[in-house]
DNA sequence: GTTGCCATGTAAGGTGTTACATGATTTA
DNA sequence: TAAATCATGTAACACCTTACATGGCAAC
């Protein structure tokens, strides 16, 4: 039920059209889940018919007429009261854990080759979050601490990242050791 | 999809029935997605129409007959196979990051109870996660190998949370020192 | 006497993924 | 000539959550 504050979130920030929150969410790693049309779409109709958003619809030449959303006081209203409310805990879902779970069926090479693998998944993910932190992607930067905020959940995927990376070397390094030490 | 191959995986412990499957998911943090009766016992249904696990009714006096599932050699070859396959990134879902993006809403003895109460989850789950650790829980150690991966398993739930409670406490002294720089 | 354990299952609804449909314009 | 961009939307399906239903027995 979040990717309706997540919009109201982007709109209080700037009127938008669906197809710009579409793209704002593909590119978000906090968000890329419900990046998808029909979502979004849905829930922008939702909450114009809760008040939350205004809709202007602009005739364009050439284009295919877009829908402009604004928040309405209601809207932020509705978004204050739940950036108040009581943070959940975040949810991994993680089918590598399961799959190293049961592979001890795997031989030690085809196991070293598993976590290679992983590694190397992560370690691109690592990379690729480093160059758009780099190339500093669109963010609302009202006033330093909201800019110190979002920096902070880049940051967060970053380490969070990092943190795997660390993890799944050790794990590969241990085995090893536990092979060799075997003979 | 990757219901069927933890329920395999289980099984190729040992025959299992369905509650007992339900409370092995509902009790680990990498698989309690998942662990409810309607995945469960649908799951558990196809598993048997496809041939990958066998069935035996148990009637038993003074309490409802009770179903034991064992894995066929179809079964493991299929586990086998997936255990295998590539490996996905981890998903990950923190609502709670989006709520900070729109926290600059809040004022800063606001957002500072926010980051408190996060704090906290994160400090008992991660309390959670140690004394379930100590109590070492019911898991397949047929070989050293497989203990090591279990308990490599474990120690990626902690991480990931001890990472997590070094964010926020990061965040929140940052946070403050910007305040009172301000003045 | 209410809660919890055993043990199976169903129903309803929310959330998310993937693919499709339209149709003109620009870019490789 | 194939693809990507703009811009909306629909359809089918997979996955997950919550709650309900049965019914006896044991424990507090």
């Amino acid at each position: 039920m979040s990717i309706k504050q997540a919009i109201l979130g982007f709109l209080s920030w700037k009127p938008l059209t669906g197809y710009e929150l579409k793209k704002l969410f593909v590119e978000s790693p906090t968000l890329y889940w419900s990046g998808n049309n029909n979502q979004i779409y849905k829930t922008l109709v939702e909450l114009h018919n809760e008040g939350l958003v205004t809709r202007q619809v602009q005739l364009q030449e050439d284009h295919p007429s877009s829908k402009l959303y604004t928040i309405t006081d209601q809207g932020l209203s509705a978004l204050r009261r739940w950036v108040l409310s009581t943070p959940e805990l975040p949810q991994i879902r993680n089918s590598f854990l399961i799959q190293l779970a049961w592979a001890d069926l795997l031989t030690p090479d085809e196991l070293d080759t598993l976590l290679a693998n992983y590694e190397e998944e992560i370690h691109m993910q690592v990379a690729m979050l480093q160059t758009q932190a780099r190339r500093k992607v669109i963010a609302p930067e009202r006033t330093p601490r909201e800019a110190y905020l979002w920096a902070m959940i880049a940051k967060h995927w970053l380490s969070f990242h990092e943190n795997e990376l660390n993890w799944v070397r050790q794990l590969r390094q241990e085995l090893d050791e536990l092979e060799t030490g075997k003979e």
